[in-house]
DNA sequence: CTCGCAGATGACACCGTTGTCAACGGGTCC
DNA sequence: GGACCCGTTGACAACGGTGTCATCTGCGAG
């Protein structure tokens, strides 16, 4: 009972097995392995071709205690079930294996306790780095890294030394609130989530400024932050075209309320109300019409966020990597409902 | 510059520390740290405070190194940006973390190579297990393993001892298409994609064989096996629509393709059209009308196949967990588009 | 001819943990 | 009272690599 063999495991060669097929010494073996310096050609190619023939792999366990570090770079996302997210990793993966690395991927839930502990144990891991989507701008701090390098992705992390890859949440919601109003609306509609992160902040900001700009009174009636899922923003869209003075258009602040406000717009026939999501999304340009959105491409974002770690990573100089806050360039695609007209308004049609 | 200092990392207290502040031998430590038998209740409490005091962890990779396994658990999937395997991973990840495991995810990217390469690196690693939506039956092999536990998600794995989780796909394409024909259709459009996996297979199968039962002709003209994305998806329902004799009715055999279809339709117009999407989506009940659907969940498969696996894992005997195939109930989930019933046909009409 | 130096190689300790086995102390049983 | 046993404990080696330092060889400089 107390030696319950749990299947026996089939041990691979060791490099003291390529070492003795070489006749050579363990140490020797490992400079070839490592591409050490001083190893003689001969020597070299006869290594060589004992882990060849014994198909030799190292073991990244032995390699990570010896060494305290390893292949692997953890990455902290919100839910790896998200769209954006999902897509992010995806990306993340595929960059950071080209480059050797493999991914440790793990999903906070949004519970910062969660994301700390989390970080803490890739830290232990002895991760080559990790990427973090942070829930708050202080969640980890440098205490919890223990000098492991970090990237922090879609929202800003404030510690010393470390670069957070994002877009320009203010910037592109300012764009894509003028994208509309510059088609006539000034009954915008403002679709968001109501926690409290940086870029839901950003993008109600972005929003405010736009209107303020403009002229454009910025009505409270309007601002609907309580769209946490497809269903509840559902709701929120019918409440807006409902209004006394309803939306004529609606700016939706994540491609996950997007995918409600789409068929939403679409079950009431509603098709005059202009749309511009602030995220893209699978159905986005083939639904008719076309979703305008603002592409903060998680892929750009992915990819920019696992270059930037790997500069900090051997073999490049880990103190001269990217620093600070990096704004991925995102851009506006007009697709069809970002360009729809605005109605007359009563006074414009009294006035003329 | 061979000594390139890559950030010193922080050194975490270790069992010896622990050992050295409780009073007693490192081997005494590391008992309680696994709850080992014959240990006092007085040492085992002073080895515990002393492990709060220094908030000791275990290190994985020592651990790892000299257990020869460790509280990972590889999971290999198509691609971690599929809506289904990204659902899926993300529930594997919770049940398993529930469980004291952590998740090193990696995607195939179909490529059987791939697969296969990222299985072994994952048994090199010492994963305390690996769950695998495999490309083919026998894209893995026990040798591979190395005795490494395995269950195989989504599609059969050939694999002595290992479990494979599934939905039962010939069943359901069947039962989805008898609801079809059940509502007076005649003409079925199958949408699946080209690729030669056996749930392709098996979904295609299912189609034929309720076609064949209720003595309606398995037309060519209506299958449409070369939909790999959204939008061939759509490209193929205009052509099925187009017919001299045209489809009335769809089955999907992805929801990825659905993706492409529900779009098509409401852009033809043609919400007349019946469907059935094998897999349900995001947007299925919030479309109008809202799309019947197989639901295969990925969630439920997900919490199967995480189950079976922890039950072939420590603390379990691991020679009596679950194995062959085990196959999830999916159910049908009616919702409008499956119920849309079938014109007259111009023969009936005429006999009429 | 000797010294020194650099390239090549290996012996050995060590990373943090767990398995093996021996030692110790106290009680039980003849 | 001695043999025996069991619960408790610790010394030691080992897992598979890498860092440190010593050793050895050959060769050009003085």
């Amino acid at each position: 009972m107390t030696s319950l063999t749990p299947r026996r495991r089939v041990p691979g060669p060791t490099l003291r097995d390529v070492a003795a097929l070489a006749g050579v010494s363990l140490k020797t073996a490992s400079r070839v392995l490592n591409d050490g310096p001083n190893v003689s050609s001969a020597t070299r190619q006869a290594v060589q071709e004992a882990m060849e023939s014994l198909s030799y792999e190292p073991d990244p366990a032995a390699r990570s205690l010896r060494a305290g570090h390893d292949r692997t770079v953890g990455v902290v996302v919100d839910s790896v079930g998200d769209i954006f997210f999902s897509e992010l990793a995806a990306t993340l993966e595929s960059v950071l294996d080209a480059a050797g690395y493999s991914c440790l991927l793990a999903s906070s839930n949004r519970q910062e306790g969660r994301e700390r502990d989390i970080v803490r144990s890739l830290v232990r891991r002895r991760c080559a780095g990790v990427i973090v989507a942070p829930t708050t701008p202080a969640s980890i701090s440098a205490a919890d890294l223990a000098g492991t390098p970090v990237v922090f992705v879609d929202r800003v992390g404030h510690v010393e030394g470390a670069a957070s890859v994002v877009s320009d949440d203010p910037g592109m919601a300012f764009e894509a609130t003028r994208h509309l109003l510059a088609h006539g609306h000034r009954r915008v509609a403002l679709l968001s989530d109501s926690l409290d992160l940086p870029t839901t902040r950003g993008r109600q900001e972005g929003y405010r400024r736009a209107l303020t700009e403009a002229g454009v009174e910025v009505a409270p009636e309007l601002m609907r932050m309580e769209c946490d899922d497809e269903s509840s923003a559902m709701r929120q869209v019918r409440e807006v075209l409902d209004l006394a003075d309803p939306a004529t258009a609606i700016f939706s602040c994540s491609s996950r309320l997007s995918l409600g406000v789409v068929p939403a717009l679409h079950q009431f026939g509603r098709t005059d109300v202009a749309l511009v999501s602030f995220g893209d999304f699978t159905m986005a340009d083939s639904v008719q019409p076309a979703v305008t959105v603002v592409d903060h491409s998680a892929r750009r974002i992915a990819q920019t966020a696992a270059e930037a770690l790997l500069a900090h990573l051997p073999p490049h100089d880990p103190t001269h990597g990217p620093t600070g806050v990096i704004e991925v360039p995102a851009r506006l695609i007009p697709r069809g409902t970002g360009e729809i007209a605005a109605p007359p308004t009563p006074q414009q049609m009294s006035r003329a």
